[in-house]
DNA sequence: CATTATTGTGACCAATCATTCACAATAATG
DNA sequence: CATTATTGTGAATGATTGGTCACAATAATG
């Protein structure tokens, strides 16, 4: 019999070996049995800490939630000049995929967005704060002098998002075949130089 | 018993009704009973037309990569200026989009994406093919003074694809909350103004 | 019109999945 | 240390799925 913990921690590593399994093998293949698997233990422990799969999604979009909103709003709160806040976030966001390829996938995955309208919304809550604090940015930075004038920050935002979720997911879907670190540094430049 | 008709019509019937499967309930739901159902055969009868689902799959990636790829190819090769060309293909993705729901979800399916490395090669092959023929236009478009010197015409492409893919899954993720010809009207009015 | 090829169908099967449960082991409590 | 609460586990279950098959109905062919 394996070592006994608190159903906290339990609950950490159920959500890190759901989080590994997708970025390996990809949405598909997160059974109970390959999170089990992955983090070692049996299946119906999983059971003794979470009420079902379905809370373990919410619980994967929580953790993501935090990981990507979190560092966002640290750098957007900081003092540095617009473009290169967004240019940081930018970047922590393509590193965090780098580290976490399950990210994309979990976040564009139908079983999740399709399957459960309660955490659909959840994550479209989150991707729409995500774009308001884009577009903070933005609005500073053409105020500063940053980017140009004439331009929606809004719209602009939605543009980087786009950046950001297409490369990623490609990325990811591709099965990481190129290497993204200079993929994103190509399409930020030009993004860049779109805006100013 | 139904009316007998040729493989030939049966195989067309089957990727229209899959289609429309994934349009409504998405991939995850597609399965050779929800097909058959759609189809108005039974689940037997398919597997007289399709060796088996993923059979299936490559028939609905053939078609959906001629319904894009073919507009996208006959509006480029057309006489117009560049940003009208590319005005054009942006607005009859979306509307091609619109019509057909599942074509997004299709395309950025893990089933399909990581449960055949055949058919994800050949997916992504179209998207690069995609991307050359927008980068073809911006190119033109510079050379032509409808865009302004300086950007690539490469990562302004993939900025373009980012954002019509970004939309249009985010759209069909939604469960189609949204208006997605306003939204896109929106956003690509401030891709041009960037742009030029 | 008789024969053959093609298409349609219900019954069936093995595999996979999420989930349950009775029971065992360990930790916490008094 | 005895009791109780918590955590771990193997076996079992019902539902769903992709796929097969023998057989039936229809169309094509000579």
């Amino acid at each position: 019999m394996s070592e006994k913990k608190s159903t906290h921690i339990r609950q950490e590593e159920i959500v890190q070996a759901a989080l590994k399994v997708i970025g390996q093998k990809g949405v598909g293949a997160l059974t109970i049995a390959t999170i089990a698997e992955a983090a070692d233990m049996t299946e119906s422990n999983i059971y003794r800490h979470f009420g079902g799969k379905q809370d373990i999604y919410f619980a994967l979009a929580k953790f993501i939630g935090n990981a990507v909103m979190g560092k966002a709003a640290a750098i957007a709160a900081g003092s540095r000049k617009p473009w290169e806040k967004l240019e940081t976030i930018f970047f922590s966001h393509i590193t965090l995929v780098l580290k976490n390829p399950g990210i994309p996938r979990f976040i564009f995955s139908e079983d999740i967005r399709l399957g459960n309208k309660k955490l659909a919304e959840k994550i479209s809550l989150r991707l729409n704060n995500y774009i308001d604090t884009l577009a903070g940015i933005i609005e500073a930075g053409i105020a500063e002098g940053d980017f140009r004038q004439g331009i929606s920050p809004r719209e602009s935002a939605k543009t980087l998002l786009g950046i950001i979720q297409s490369t990623s997911l490609s990325w990811a879907m591709d099965g990481k075949s190129f290497n993204i670190k200079t993929e994103a540094e190509k399409i930020w430049r030009n993004y860049l130089t779109l805006m100013r």
